[in-house]
DNA sequence: TTGAAACGGAACGAAGTGTTCCGTTCCGTA
DNA sequence: TACGGAACGGAACACTTCGTTCCGTTTCAA
């Protein structure tokens, strides 16, 4: 057998596959074979189905975010738990990974309790560093602010993009702490989690 | 002759070719004209092909930056006119008009030259109130936070979506001028425009 | 040496989409 | 009122794209 061929194409095609498919959720499977540089039946052996792939690239993304908020709690500091988290998760390009992934398959009942148990982290961590917030901000308008942090990209360059994005993570932390109440009502958790709908 | 209907359709399918290409800047052209109630051939016989209607839409998107950023311009403070120019650019949607749907046909001579007016219109209002900002931001900061607004959306409900976005631009405008310096590289304008390339 | 595991990629079929075409409907004009 | 052309709706066509299958080939542990 070819098995040290395999482990190292096991390896590609995932990582192939993020980057593929956070450049563009709707890219053909080809694309994933061809940036791995390995042939379609690899990946076939591999995963069922292309659906199968996304999901799974969509599951680890949501156990990262999962890992990244407990990691975070464990800092004693309330704001700099926070922080933690926020630069975490957009530093990994968790969002893209899960919520724009999100949609392009039909999920499993494993990824719903983790869907839970990932707001859940994220809530807490919110309420913690909520005292030194500007008044009014709920913890779905932090979900909006990685949304669009996740919309910073320079195509072709992953490196300069999490460089941008550390940038205004910077800015969205501060922002976070600067100024009055914010106009209009509040993002509803629906209007936040559209993309999750069975 | 049907001289009424006819005014009607060409504003019913300006208007539903907006929704939807905003929705989706990949939608088939079938869908505008469902979504106009008409048949594809009213599209056709005011359009030659789905990348004229592209471009016009991304046209008009263009002057409306523009108008926007003379009226803004009229403002006699620096700052209020700085902050009426955002809110006019999120308010009409323009980001998602332009930006969105650049790359998607080939733009015309005409097109360039007014997307260099734009630009200079741009700086200049951010010039001006330059001197109340944050040290270090630079134009193309204003275009990334621009666009990360432009993420911002409910599905299916627009009124909303403007809703949201005028609540994260003024979150934007506050972080404009609380804190100070941003880590890492500014973005080049290259990194901003990179839509834009022939 | 051998055969099972893994591979590359052509071929296939289904689905989607831009465009054309034609029969039908409407209405300004005579 | 009757006519004729402008405008319409949407089926049909011709691609293109993409997920999946299949098969001949390569590699390596036994």
């Amino acid at each position: 057998m070819r098995t040290r061929e395999a482990a190292r194409n096991s390896e590609a095609i995932l990582a192939a596959a993020r980057e593929v498919f956070l450049a563009d959720a709707r890219a053909p499977i080809s694309a994933v074979a061809e940036r791995a540089g390995v042939g379609i039946s690899a990946l076939y052996r591999r995963y069922p189905g292309k659906e199968d792939l996304l999901r799974t690239l969509c599951h680890d993304g949501l156990r990262r975010f999962i890992a990244e908020a407990e990691q975070a709690a464990a800092e004693p500091d309330d704001w700099a738990a926070f922080e933690a988290f926020l630069r975490g998760v957009v530093e990994a390009d968790v969002h893209s990974l899960t919520v724009h992934l999100a949609g392009t398959f039909t999920p499993t009942a494993e990824m719903n309790t983790d869907a839970v148990r990932a707001s859940e982290l994220g809530d807490a961590l919110f309420d913690r560093a909520r005292g030194r917030m500007r008044a009014g901000v709920v913890p779905a308008d932090v979900t909006m602010l990685l949304e669009m942090c996740a919309a910073v990209r320079v195509p072709g360059d992953p490196a300069r993009t999490t460089e941008l994005r550390r940038r205004y993570v910077t800015f969205l932390l501060d922002g976070l702490r600067a100024g009055g109440e914010l106009p209009g009502p509040p993002p509803a958790e629906a209007e936040v989690n559209w993309r999750w709908r069975a």
